[in-house]
Formats: C-alpha cells, structure tokens, sequence
DNA sequence: ATAATTGCAAATGCTTTGCTTGTGA
DNA sequence: TCACAAGCAAAGCATTTGCAATTAT
C-alpha cells in the first residue's frame, strides 16, 4: 500500500478503486503534474476513469492535507504529495523545470514580517523564477 | 495627466480615449482591483466601455511594465500600478485585505538561493497569508 | 442497506478573440 | 488617411456540478 493510501486510511477517507489508482500514480510520481497530466496517467492503469473524478479527488486529498496545490505563473494548477518538511519552488523561465529548496532563514523573516505587521503568519507562496546560468 | 498615462506616451503606448479613463482610474486606485471592479469603476466614468476592452487595456499596460498583475489563492487577477520600489504582499486570510511590504533580506537571501542553485533570479512571488492578532 | 462516489455532459467563471465599425496621430 | 482600437457576442479553457447509475462499508 502507498503512502497516500495510508494518509487517507488514518483520515477516514473512503477508498474507492479510483482513488487507490490516483493515490499510487500522485505517490509515484516525483514531479508536479497538472490535473490533465495525471489523468493521462491514471488512465493508463484505469482508462474509465473520468477528469472530473480526477479533479474531484485532487480536491479531496488537499482538503484532507495529502496534496499540495501550486498555482504557478499563468497556468494551470499542479498537484504534488504532501512533504513532510516544508519547501518552496525556483521554476526555471525557459525549461519549465522545478526546483524545490528550504530556506530556514526566509522562513524565519517571513514570521518576522508578519508579526512586524500584526498578523500570525498562516500560509505562505514563495515562488522564484530564474534561468540558468551557464558557465 | 496622471502618472499612467504619462508612462503610455513615455513608451509610445497609444492613448484613447477608454485608455485614458482606464489610466485614470488605476492611478487613483489605492488598493488592488481586479478587473471585474476596474470595470465598475471605469463604468461610472463612461458606462459604454466594455469589459473586453478592460482586459485588452490591463493587459497592454502590463506587458508595458506599467500595470503589476497579481493572482493570489482561488482568486481572479488583480492589478496595481507598478511601484517604483518594489514590495510583496501579506494577504489578510479572514478580510482578504492586502498588506504591502518591503523587505530587503528576504530579498538578498532570495538572490542567494537562486545563485546557489545555479539561476539567475529574473521575477519572484512571495505572498504572505495572515490571520489579525487582536491584542 | 444506503449514503457516498462515479461518469457523463452540461454549466460555470474568467479571459480571449473574430469581426465590423469607429477613431487617434 | 488608415493602421490600430473598441464593442459585441461568441469561443476558449480550466474547473465544477446536476443527475442517474454504481459501489464501498
């Protein structure tokens, strides 16, 4: 059994056949797929499921805590497993590619700014864009 | 003259007479609109702009570095006049208001872990989401 | 048994676009 | 004048939803 699968056991999440499908494809895989990209591979384990139970689903297991949604500059949202350490992304502006890396120290100042400001930091969204530096 | 139309005849942008109100309106708009509101607001100048020509406008302004997009969480695209110096935003999760702010060292150790990852930093998105301490 | 879940297609909400008419430099 | 912009309505795209049929517990 994955570990999502597990994630929804301890939460009382019903498993359907469906679910388990989509909870091995998200728990396999190690990049950011988009709804559309993990229907293409959901069906191919299970070619009857639909998008819209795909799309269902992804918003039940980020309600639930075990998905991550990341709604990246000016496209469609993506989809990863929940970490169990924080990190933020760097997407590079000509491949598309994504880089996830920890920071403690803007954590750290993200508080500050924050309680600076009155406020108990909640949720944060830090999102580098770059390119590559050739060398 | 307001300060966006000055930036449109500065970069050759042509001025009509809907981009002047648009212009107008952005300039004096303290918060950051989103072009539904942008369009109520243009509304009350001149009722027979369309919302079509809003969205042309908002995005011909921005791709001029005049006007600053922003798509926070769930939300629709929202606008502001590019500042002069730059700054992020705390997202107040229970008002929806929007704090700005401006802080140089999370700025600098942005720069670093993009350096040391091997990117050149070109664009960024922090967001902060708070909730009011009351005290 | 029965409340929840699925698949399908239709609906939604934001945004873009084709086309004809109008207009700024 | 005439290339570009506006208005309108239709199209596009990602996402959500109503409903009848199916399924997990």
């Amino acid at each position: 059994m994955n570990s999502i699968e597990e994630k929804c056991k301890k939460k009382g999440v019903r498993l359907t056949e469906q679910r388990k499908i989509i909870a091995e494809v998200m728990s396999e895989s190690k990049d950011h797929p988009d709804v559309d990209e993990l229907h293409k591979r959901v069906s191919s384990v299970d070619k009857k499921i639909s998008i819209a139970t795909v799309y269902r689903t992804v918003k039940l297991f980020e309600e639930a805590g075990i998905l991550e949604k990341h709604e990246f500059k000016g496209g469609k949202a993506r989809y990863e497993q929940s970490p169990d350490e924080h990190h933020d992304h760097l997407i590079d502006i000509n491949s598309g590619e994504i880089i996830e890396f920890v920071d403690k120290d803007i954590e750290k100042l993200q508080n500050e700014v924050a309680k600076k400001l009155g406020y108990k930091l909640v949720d944060h969204k830090l999102e580098l864009y770059g390119s590559k530096i050739k060398k």
